[in-house]
DNA sequence: CAGGTTACAAAGCTTGATACTTGTAACCAA
DNA sequence: TTGGTTACAAGTATCAAGCTTTGTAACCTG
């Protein structure tokens, strides 16, 4: 039976997050993915090399929207480096709370990623190092923070803040005062950057 | 068939760290503890309600020892309080990073505890911020620290350190770079809290 | 020959009978 | 009466059976 319409790999994928959606991550199939594509689960294979390259695609997609939607933030000049910094950071937190709120799945899809140490949450980190180094160095630049190595900075800063994004803290994020903890976090690593040149 | 040693509460803590020690948390049985001791396992619940009970009792021992070892650097006026701070912060990760090399299957019965939301853990983390709190204040009192709430301070300092006692985080205690992360860590924060009073 | 098909092997996952664990009850001894 | 016993019900873990799922191979078609 020959493809009327040529698969295509944006279309598995669209077909995969729908799915994804629907049973979980636990219970997709990639027979299912095909199914609902009305083709043969191997003609999924001819685009995608394995399952795991399917999900690693999915969560790409999903955190390269995130990268972008960060990074409006991080670079907007007209903020106030400080407020852009706080404002950043609860970005990152409310993007995660959102996906969680609206697709439980998917959200755990990429947790397994995670765990599972694959490249794409890797490069996912070091993506947002650098848009966090860059709001640093706007700070250094303008003389509002006082830093000699923007990138260390950046990497205190996101250590210093890993309960409001990694993953293995997800479950605390529906508390209702974790905004507020953000907050307190925020002016206290802020005033450590825009302490006077000390000794 | 009468005791000859009458069995009490500690006799059987020993017993049930043993057991936890050689069996690890998921295989370690109150039939096993029991029959370490010489007795039938109803015995044991003579002396200890539940087997979750039995475990809180284990780990709260540990946890305690902990307590004590962190309370006496947190209280050591010889050492200046940024000083004192890090030492503290580093200990917390030091006492961890050693439990989870020497006893494996305790630190996982902790992390067992922690996740069933036993009071066990929460009292122990209130017990750490006190500690904080404690050093935070000294500060404050002698001028090295700017903080008008020592306690949500506390707070912000627990919070920002998540990734260095949290246990979601323990796989990465195993990094080698994990000591100076928190180094980094500090240096921040206490830029933050050492900041001439601000506006 | 890119992109689809069916067929199939190996690995992984349910399932349900069986065995172990937890917790309780009724009873006994110093 | 405290602290032990044995016996047992209810809830869980285990494990081998078969069924799913993954991934590959050999083959077809515009």
């Amino acid at each position: 039976m020959p493809a009327r319409v040529p698969l295509d790999a944006n279309t598995i994928l669209a077909a995969t997050e729908e799915i994804l959606r629907r049973h979980g991550p636990d219970k997709a199939t990639v027979v299912d993915v095909a199914r609902a594509l009305g083709v043969s689960h191997a003609a999924v294979y001819k685009h995608f090399a394995s399952k795991q390259a399917l999900r690693e695609a999915v969560t790409r997609h999903w955190l390269d929207h995130n990268r972008d939607t960060l990074a409006v933030i991080a670079a907007d000049r007209a903020v106030p480096p400080a407020q852009r910094l706080r404002t950043w950071l609860h970005a990152v937190l409310a993007v995660k709370q959102a996906k969680i709120r609206e697709d439980p799945e998917l959200f755990a899809a990429y947790g397994i990623l995670a765990a599972a140490h694959s490249t794409v949450a890797t490069d996912h980190v070091a993506d947002l190092l650098g848009q966090l180094a860059a709001i640093i160095a706007d700070g250094a630049a303008d003389g509002s923070f006082r830093t000699d190595d923007a990138e260390a900075t950046a990497r205190a800063v996101f250590h210093a803040t890993a309960k409001f994004h990694h993953l293995a803290h997800a479950a605390e994020w529906q508390n209702p005062g974790i905004g507020t903890e953000l907050d307190e976090v925020c002016t206290l690593l802020l005033e450590g950057l825009q302490a006077p040149t000390s000794p």
